[in-house]
DNA sequence: GGAAAATAACATAAAAAATGTGATCTTCAC
DNA sequence: GTGAAGATCACATTTTTTATGTTATTTTCC
């Protein structure tokens, strides 16, 4: 029996349990009893919101309440990541696209940025897709037109992807006329990643491949990471949405890199080569 | 609106489009009107069908109905022959599951008997699952205490799983505990499979794995297929249905391999070493 | 052993999915 | 071109599924 009140219920659950996971994130601990007043539902429908949060890994459960999962406070996941500068990473995926063949041997990266292409990769088959992003695999392996090739490897939860030895080996190992990928930070005309194996990864990718595409967001420059992936410079083309601040595009083009700018408002395309 | 009759509607459309599979199958081409008229239902609910179908790859909608895709004609796909000996293959995973332990590697084969195990997985983690299978990956990497390693590949719709060179060369490179792992057919003490890279994966998996469970139900006895996979004396354990007939397994045991036969009215079990 | 918490079992409201109907748009044969 | 069959669209209605609350039962902890 649903509360009477007139309260729109359109994804309640999900802010609900949003909300429940920020709470937990923020203090380390929620307790049911508290989040049944504060959310105005029955506590019966807190412990569902808890057991479906702890499995899939948020939090665990623990008597009155539950935890913030430890692994949870390290990665910042897919999810949360996939949630962020959504039209830039649209508006570059769309200039993405348009440099795909039919026929051809794409390269995926597991990034949010080349996930956005996904979508429309089907109309512009009949291709060769070869990744270790889950959603990618799942979501082509259906199409018709699409021949998808996995490169294996060891799933990791916060990337939604396969790495690791067996993903790197299979990537040196094939060949790509195209490769989109993005990396986290940019930073003095280096691309930046804060996870080894992902770097080792990326670079196998960028090894077998001919021609190769950086899709990169404005909120990626001056971003600091561990590990250096490669230089900028080292793609054939860099593709970046139009919030982009003047100075970075004027390094960009120091470095003698061609760069594409996907503009938001629309289709329309302000191409520069440096 | 519906039809007011009162028949069940439970899995209704999954029902009727089936049987519009069939038909297109059986005649190479459908009608919507006669299809209406049959299923009695509106024209309108039969385009849908045959919307949904085509783009599954199933049909090719042409003017006034459907017609087969060439596709559907050559494989017999996951999809059909999951559906065949249902509760053989789930008493058979049940009996499975027994031999997975806590932190065991394991390998599982794209098999739909092997298929029927993944639920019943999480439950007995942690664990580490290697697969070729997509929807084994697909629905244990949400669970926390599943790692998942993809061998990776090329994928093959008709397997829902990936093979090729990338794929056998990722199982030949770990090392698994146990594997299960099943067959197109056994005739005279041989595993056989009609294709050649699947064999060529399995053996890789068979020589990667310390114990080694075939699971086979008793449709698999008799039958031909063109490669030889490999004796099932290889095996250390062969679990079969309860539907075997005594002469077949008379014939598994004169091999000299250890066989459980998995009941399918209950969990019990009746075992037997020869 | 008893109170608090967790789970289970069922009822109901709301949302989503499936389907039908009639209107409108396309296509194809003539 | 034109008209009719077929396809699509838009919306109403029904069914199914999901989300939730309530109450009863079981478990857990002190």
């Amino acid at each position: 029996m649903r509360k009477p009140n007139g309260e729109s219920d359109i994804g309640a659950q999900l802010a609900r349990r949003t909300r429940i996971r920020e709470e937990a994130l923020a203090h380390g601990y929620v307790s049911i009893d508290t989040l049944a007043a504060a959310l105005n539902v029955s506590a019966m429908t807190i412990h569902r919101d808890l057991d479906s949060l702890a499995s899939e890994g948020w939090l665990l459960k623990v008597r009155g309440g539950a935890r913030i999962h430890p692994a949870a406070l390290l990665d910042t996941t897919v999810r949360s990541r996939a949630e962020r500068n959504v039209p830039e990473k649209r508006a570059i995926a769309a200039q993405a696209l348009t440099h795909v063949r039919q026929g051809h041997v794409v390269f995926l990266d597991e990034s949010t940025s080349a996930g956005a292409m996904i979508e429309g990769l089907p109309e512009r088959g009949p291709l060769t897709v070869v990744t270790n992003s889950l959603s990618a695999i799942t979501r082509l392996s259906g199409e018709p037109g699409i021949d998808v090739i996995s490169t294996g490897g060891t799933f990791r939860h916060g990337y939604d992807a396969f790495f690791g030895m067996i993903a790197t080996d299979a990537a040196s190992r094939l060949q790509a006329d195209i490769l989109f990928m993005s990396t986290t930070a940019i930073d003095r005309g280096q691309c930046c990643h804060k996870s080894e194996e992902t770097v080792l990864f990326k670079r196998a990718l960028m090894k077998s491949s001919a021609f190769k595409i950086l899709l990169v967001d404005h909120s990626k420059f001056g971003l600091r990471a561990l590990h250096r992936l490669a230089p900028v410079a080292d793609f054939d083309l860099v593709i970046v949405d139009d919030r982009i601040s003047p100075s970075d595009r004027a390094d960009l083009e120091a470095l003698g890199v061609t760069v594409e700018v996907a503009s938001m408002d629309d289709t329309v395309v302000n191409q520069r080569t440096g």
